[in-house]
DNA sequence: TTAGTTTGTTCACCACGCGTACAAAGTCCG
DNA sequence: CGGACTTTGTACGCGTGGTGAACAAACTAA
């Protein structure tokens, strides 16, 4: 005997849960069977249907087969279908840049990367990016309608909501430039703009740390930047500039002058050039962070020692980061931390030495996992968490209702 | 004639606006009229009538006259009615409380201020505090009925989502209890616990900074501790002990020994304590913070300098938060910076002179403007925050109908 | 006073979602 | 191997909520 479903209507309709937002539960990934979602939602059954026959129309979602019978027919279960649309995501940096396109989930389907002068300006810049974009799509034989949306990140601060860098003190020209609108000429989608250690930081975050809603990541590189996670999301601060850390006073240096000007810098310390200096100086010539690299490997005391000495000085910042932000996890990339662990400890060292018991309890200090491509995922996660939102999927799905119905 | 109301509606009720959002809209205080809503919302002028008629049935709402006819039948206004219901808002410190009711605008409707110590533990300040709040209740004459909420800031971490204190250093027994729950036996409303440093920086931000979603609120006294608020909301760190600032190292006291055990710790330089033992050390007597007020205001020049030098150390810290956060404004409260404007113009001349200049260009350093009870508004407005909200209110909307139901 | 305008209220219509009924497709057991 | 049972999938009547139009109310302007 079946069991009656529900009971008063006199409430019917307040959950208010639209297509947008059972597609928020498969987003997920797991497979799903009609009568797992009736009950994870509240809503009835026959609604559920409706509500899965659109979202497949749609092709955001797929049927995968039958799950095992529990005693009677067997159901056909559902997962988000991330191949059905795709991502465009765009890592510049300094000299070079990547151009990828992924799939909803962040999947690299194609990349490329390019040598790329940021400072040729924006035009130039944005102009080989979109060209690249176009070959990328014929590449893989997929239609530029697929794409949904396009991801940026720059060496540079960026306004984040209007996509404009902010006085970005390597990229010439760009100040103040409108790129999302730039970009919508070529490809008419969403168009999202952010610093690329941000980008990098929610990359890290998405893929490897999903249980923690607290991370800092740090890039340690020519410059150092960080990163802010909290409560979940990325926090940019007033005028997009939070997380350069590049400029901080460390103590030990009040007689190292940074080319900001100011002494005792941190990047004037622990940045690629200056640790390239400090080599140079014990005659080691290692002018590239891959020079760099090599050495560490090869086990050469010196660059340990200095690569050590940068990761104390950087961890005395952290430190104090640590105690503003209280974070659970520490991220450490950038081709600095890529040199063996050794700045990784000289950060643990200092870190797990100056702060109250109660903030590190808990506290991991790791490095990066995704050695290559965070930025990049990042950028293709930046884009699929703002278009994949309840209320846009809501939309897209009305939008197609209504065209459906005007062209039958 | 009569213009023809909307459209198609085939996309009805896509907007969602239900009465909840209706209220969201009235929140700000502003008197507006149906036909004004109808334009806001977009709903038809027939669905904001019967909103409107809900809103007032429950008193949240009350009609404030009528506005100027533009040529035909004036229209009533109605606006948000604050008075409608209570908070009960608590701030509790090392050796006293503040108890109060307030409206749901945050404005203070009966006060008392009491000697609790803290370390009397859990119970018997609590049992003092809801006895106080009765008494309250009685001298405004006011039903108990007509609470929404409890705000309680206590002088240590707390896990705000669980409402129990974290480890706390100062409040022996308070580790782990829940408070929420225990406060409930007394009266069962929603109660919201957070640390007092962060319900000071709620307090501040919402009354005299609603513009800067960015802001830095430090509490300078016997600790030293911060309050971030970064993109409009607070955040509290991993584990609740975000913004404790108090043992950061600073250069200068390399040989200051720290009740933490470490040396350098910010706190042992700007504490308070710290404050009066330099004066002690040149003879001048100020053991309690009224003292150090006094004699700043006197003009000792001996004081005057010792506040300006915790402002130096306290900025050399604050520079360091400046670029990893990028906040708008930094509001200094708290005993230390109410002594005159010195430790404000220690901290402007470091951080103005140790930032880059993106970052402070538009960076205000200020002093906290509610010069008492911050803590309370910061508490009645984090129950408001929390029980005005869009759901709370349409949920309260839906009880309140059926209960009118079944007692015609 | 009258025409015109805008607000406030009532009411029929319509779409959406719910729950029920029933067919389809399996499992389990004799 | 077939019937009893169980669960999924689909079709359909019904109630609710929101819309838009019609109309009454209240005021301005000529």
């Amino acid at each position: 005997m079946a069991i009656p479903e529900q009971g008063s209507s006199a409430i019917a309709g307040i959950g208010g849960a639209r297509s947008g937002d059972l597609f928020q539960i498969l987003l997920d990934g797991t497979p799903r069977t009609r009568a797992e979602l009736a009950v994870m939602t509240g809503l009835a059954r026959s609604t559920i249907a409706a509500r899965v026959d659109a979202l497949m129309d749609s092709g955001l979602v797929n049927a995968v087969g039958e799950a095992a019978s529990s005693g009677g027919r067997p159901p056909s279960r559902f997962a988000f279908n991330p191949a059905a649309r795709v991502v465009l995501a765009v890592d510049l940096g300094a000299r070079h840049g990547v151009i990828a396109i992924t799939d909803l989930a962040g999947s690299i389907l194609a990349r490329v990367r390019a040598d790329i002068s940021i400072d040729s300006g924006p035009q130039v810049v944005l102009d080989l990016v979109t060209k690249t974009a176009h070959q990328l799509f014929d590449s893989i034989g997929r239609n530029e309608l697929d794409l949904v949306g396009i991801g940026i990140g720059l060496p540079g601060p960026v306004e984040h909501t209007s996509g404009r860098p902010a006085n970005p003190p390597i990229m010439p020209g760009w100040h103040d430039f409108d790129v999302p609108e730039y970009v919508r000429r070529s490809f008419d989608v969403p168009v999202l703009v952010d610093n690329d250690v941000n980008i990098m930081a929610l990359g890290e975050q998405r893929t490897h740390w999903p249980t923690h809603d607290n991370l800092l990541f740090i890039k340690a590189a020519t410059g150092i930047g960080a990163g802010i996670i909290s409560n979940g999301q990325l926090q940019r601060g007033a005028l997009g500039t939070a997380g350069d850390l590049g400029h901080v006073r460390v103590a030990r240096g009040t007689d190292v002058i940074c080319r900001c000007g100011n002494i005792g810098c941190l990047e004037a310390l622990a940045g690629a050039p200056a640790i390239a200096a400090t080599l140079a100086a014990q005659n080691i010539s290692a002018p590239t962070s891959e020079d760099l690299i090599v050495l560490a490997e090869h086990g050469s005391p010196e660059t340990i020692a200095a690569l050590r000495q940068a990761g104390r000085d950087l961890g005395e910042v952290l430190a104090t980061c640590v105690s503003l932000l209280n974070p659970s996890v520490i991220v450490l990339g950038g081709s600095t931390a890529t040199a063996g662990d050794h700045l990784l400890a000289g950060v643990r060292e200092v870190v797990y030495n100056r702060s109250l018991p109660l903030a590190t309890a808990h506290l991991s200090i790791a490095g990066a996992r995704s050695a290559d491509g965070a930025g990049i995922v990042g950028a293709s996660m930046m884009v699929t968490q703002e278009v994949l939102s309840a209320e846009a999927i809501e939309s897209m799905l009305v939008l197609r209702a209504s065209l459906a119905l005007s062209t039958p």
